[in-house]
RNA sequence: GGGCGCGUAGCUCAACGGCAGAGCAGUGGCCUUUUAAGCCAUUGGUUCAGAGUUCGAAUCUCUGCGCGCUCACCA
């Protein structure tokens, strides 16, 4: 049961008083002639020929400045805020005391009138009928918008407390223009991704989320349990497996934007479901793909912001093509002055770093390829602010990648970074069964003193790669990646409507 | 999970060991072109929860809860 505070018990008589005088609180039809900016450019088109714009708006009430015998209000609809005037003349006084002492801020309301200018030179709807749609009872933490002389807006009290815009989205929305249009610039960005996508020849699918086992990445997995199967099922990781049997199908070229779902961390760049687009080429290669990407996030940019030029951070991004291609190991290179091609065990890489670098602390016990690893966070990452294309990895890291030819220890693999984090990864991938088959044996083996993210064999998946999978480049972005470096969002909660929190009490 | 920080009215914040306050919102009044409208009056608090120290706690200590930053984790 609800418990009321006193600003909602006083809505709440307003409710009953209305009820008394025999008004419906939240009648079930509304009407509406024109959005807030079709009202205004239709009135502005033909004011100088003094054409009388009838038009009946709806929406949200943002601020009501009652003034005696005339009162004026703001409501904001889809398109836009309108003022709305009052005057006892047109309504009679018992209808604006109506108004004044039953509508609140965050209302619902219907207003039917004829547009004018007021005496300072606002576009307004002069009401002569209006109808409540809906009943606000608890006040929205609504803020308050000064225009200042040179046109900025300046926002008090505005809704800033970061738990309560996450946990209450529908406030935060409904008070905070600018959140609303970041979703919007999401919803096309989304868009954005598949138009290009389909008009390069991807075809879109859907593949499980439940799955009987889990796959394509290294990650704690979200476990569930089907009752009538009498099995357990996970949420999937990644779509990689599924998306290459397709392949194997004669599909030759996927894509799938949707959730993954890693039972880890959260952080400012991490939440546990979140949004992946995942592509895969048959009988193109890592180098292919690169040139697809730089296209891609290029076109996706234009599209959504109109320009390749994008700020994130203070910093300016060029997303132009072509992105720069920096081979890792000269990255590293010139980032830390160690060369991992003269150290090709861990042990010997581990004490280049000591030496090189003795206030840095890596792992004693990592693999050669998680210290390599640790070198490109640590050196290279941070430096990587223009869009760079990080090619050529350790291949004890990469267990889904194919090897370059007469290179054992590295294959085709690369990772696109811009403002100093990973957006994408994408390599050449495997196809051969046997080789496959081996790295998975090679991931049971490193992974299984940490039960936790022990890596099963997907028996299915080697069984559809023997049929014969065509060669193929595949690829992987976040897309709330894309759309914080976008939009210049500094956190992931920024980009998702109802980012995970701890549950309330 | 570790470290650091924060939690005060519906919102934004002050008070930092001595009567819990302001602006906005709300309520009542005045006001026929305002726009953070203005003016007058006024309501509103388990200071996140619990325990402790103290003559006295929003303030200091401890525990818990939630959030933020950060580290770890995230091939």
């Amino acid at each position: 049961m609800a418990e009321y505070n006193s600003l909602e018990k006083i809505r709440l008589q307003k409710l009953e008083d209305l009820r008394a005088e025999g008004i419906e609180a939240y009648p079930t039809r509304a009407k509406r002639t024109h959005l807030s900016s079709e009202a205004i450019a239709e009135f502005e088109e033909k004011e100088k020929d003094g054409i009388e714009v009838k038009a009946t708006l709806a929406g949200r009430i943002r601020a009501m400045r009652a003034m005696g015998k005339i009162s004026f209000a703001h409501i904001e609809d889809g398109a836009g805020k309108v003022q709305l005037f009052f005057r006892a003349n047109e309504i009679g006084k018992e209808n604006l005391d109506f108004f004044n002492r039953m509508f609140d801020i965050g209302d619902f309301i219907q207003a039917e009138g004829v547009m004018f200018r007021t005496k300072t030179g606002e576009v307004t709807l002069h009401v002569h009928d209006f109808k409540l749609l809906a009943k606000s009872i608890s006040p929205l933490p609504a803020a308050k918008d000064e225009t200042l002389e040179d046109g900025t807006v300046l926002r008090h009290a505005a809704l800033e407390d970061p738990e309560l815009r996450a946990r209450q989205r529908y406030a935060d929305l409904a008070v905070n223009p600018g959140v609303r249009e970041t979703f919007r610039k999401r919803a096309a960005i989304v868009r954005a991704l598949q138009n290009f996508l389909d008009d390069h020849g991807f075809l879109e699918v859907e593949t499980p989320i439940l799955q009987p086992i889990y796959g394509g990445a290294a990650a704690r997995p979200f476990m569930t349990h089907h009752n009538e199967l009498e099995q357990d099922m996970y949420l999937r990781i990644s779509f990689e497996l599924y998306l290459k049997r397709l392949l194997v199908g004669n599909l030759e070229k996927v894509y799938e934007i949707g959730r993954d779902f890693r039972n880890e961390g959260v952080s400012f760049k991490h939440n546990p479901e979140f949004t992946q687009l995942e592509f895969y080429w048959a009988y193109a290669d890592y180098l292919q793909v690169m040139e697809l990407t730089e296209q891609m996030v290029s076109h996706v940019a234009q599209k959504v912001l109109g320009t390749q030029k994008i700020t994130y951070k203070g910093n300016a991004i060029d997303l132009t093509p072509p992105w720069r291609r920096l081979e890792m190991r000269q990255g590293i290179l010139e980032t830390s002055g160690i060369d991992i091609a003269e150290h090709k065990t861990a042990g010997e890489l581990f004490k280049a770093i000591r030496e090189k670098h003795p206030e840095k602390t890596p792992d004693p016990n990592a693999t050669r390829g998680k210290l390599i690893d640790y070198l490109l966070s640590e050196f290279l990452e941070p430096t990587l602010i223009q869009p760079t294309f990080l090619h050529d990895y350790p291949r004890d890291i990469s267990p889904l990648a194919k090897s370059i030819p007469g290179d054992s220890l590295t294959v085709e693999r690369f990772e696109g970074y811009v403002a100093g984090f990973e957006l994408c990864n994408a390599f050449t991938e495997l196809n051969d069964p046997l080789d496959q088959e081996q790295r998975f044996i090679e991931m049971g083996r490193d992974y299984a003193a940490d039960d936790e993210e022990k890596h099963p064999m997907d028996e299915d998946y080697l069984r559809a790669m023997r049929y014969g999978m065509p060669p193929n480049g595949g690829f992987g972005m976040g897309v709330d990646r894309l759309a914080m470096l976008l939009l210049d969002k500094h956190s992931i909660r920024e980009v998702l409507l109802f980012p995970a929190l701890r549950k309330e009490d």
